[in-house]
DNA sequence: AAATAAATTTAGGCAAACCTAAAAAATTGT
DNA sequence: ACAATTTTTTAGGTTTGCCTAAATTTATTT
């Protein structure tokens, strides 16, 4: 597989995860950053792999195989994301353009390695977990805090956007994953929520509330 | 730059250290397993980027701005494989063809923490120096064997073939770069060299002999 | 049910990195 | 010196991944 199918696959999987429609070549020229054409040619090739289900106008969806080839290269990522945070002490909003580089390096042996160097890690540093080797992975039971009633508690587990503006926005404002939370209010006006944490209660805005996510324990 | 431009620079800094000569076409096919019609096609690409000095049917050589390009990417090259050796346990004769792939990967960031992360190794797992982020490296005064005059002691600290083969010999061998090494006699009739080494003494033919580099400890 | 708009595909091209076959230049042997 | 051989370059193609512009299909309005 050559390193541009191998995005493809991975963009086609990521968009299928927020419904679970087919996708539509307009979303993948998007994720890509490439025109609607290039997307048609690429996934006219990947169907021919059988690497995805393609029927033209009706969008794409992955194959059996396709799955399991972008769970192995999303789990390559999310490895060296940990290598990077862990033992190179890169920050978690500088590691992202590196991993989607080396997430293409071709070796088993080494993703192997890694992966017991790093003490089998379980999560990325954006709290997104990371796949097994034949392709199983657990979603935690997490949910955004702005879907999130009011008075749940639960612990911070991961973000929805990892962009390095926002990443960074946590960090300034000593939000980390591991912290637990509480929902202690949310104003109907715009959706601001008032949560209480460890340091004190602070307010953050709808748009915040819905890029953390929530690992709810039990409110009861 | 791109992969096979940092190749093909990459492998011409390699032939012109055998000897001082600018490098022939066909030898740049050869050990970049092409034919020479896509050598001139690259090169004239790399001539254009000032990259190369390059006259047609007159070979090739790295310009000052190519010869610091081959530097950074051995340097690369040479950090990853420490690092496969020293903490993913990986044995050297099989890191070779994994840094093939890693010395690409860009991020100036990365292989300043990688290199911090190693403890700033100076020489890779075969012996040969890892070049300054400046471009500058020790040459030590390595010379082969097959080389060395009888009764010339030294530490045997380099390989010139680092084939899996030669160093999977070396290790059923119990040869190591560290260890001391004495020549003890060489045969006139096939070259082959007699050695003292701590665990005792091995004869080795004229072929391991022009493999192995001894930095020789002055004989006085 | 058209008409309009949006999404998608097709057609035709381009650059990178490779190839084969043929031509040209340099080297070698006599 | 000049013929034969070797090396190198040129000419013309291929594949991959991208592009623009135009055609086609599907979705949304009116
Ligand atoms: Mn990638
Ligand atoms: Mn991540
Ligand atoms: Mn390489
Ligand atoms: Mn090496």
């Amino acid at each position: 597989m050559t390193l541009s199918e191998e995005d493809y696959i991975k963009a086609i999987y990521h968009l299928s995860q927020i419904d679970n429609k087919s996708v539509a070549t307009n979303a993948i020229a998007e994720q890509m950053k490439t025109k609607p054409s290039s997307v048609t040619d690429m996934v006219k090739k990947l169907s021919e792999k059988s690497l995805v289900n393609y029927k033209k106008y009706q969008g794409v969806s992955l194959s059996e195989k396709g799955r399991l080839v972008a769970l192995s290269i999303i789990r390559k990522h999310r490895l060296w994301e940990v290598f990077l945070v862990d033992k190179l002490n890169f920050s978690w909003d500088e590691v992202h353009e590196v991993a989607e580089q080396l997430e293409h390096i071709k070796s088993d042996a080494l993703i192997d390695k890694l992966d017991a160097h790093l003490g089998f890690p379980k999560v990325d540093p954006h709290g997104d977990p990371i796949p097994t080797k034949d392709g199983t992975f657990k979603k935690s039971i997490k949910k955004l805090i702005s879907e999130l009633p009011v008075l749940s508690e639960g612990v911070c587990v991961g973000v929805n956007d990892s962009s390095a503006s926002f990443l960074k926005f946590l960090d300034k404002n000593k939000i980390a994953l591991g912290d637990t939370f509480k929902i202690l209010d949310r104003e109907e006006f715009d959706g601001s929520v008032s949560i209480s944490t460890r340091s004190g209660t602070i307010r953050i805005s709808e748009q915040i509330a819905s890029n953390l996510y929530l690992e709810i324990s039990d409110t009861e």
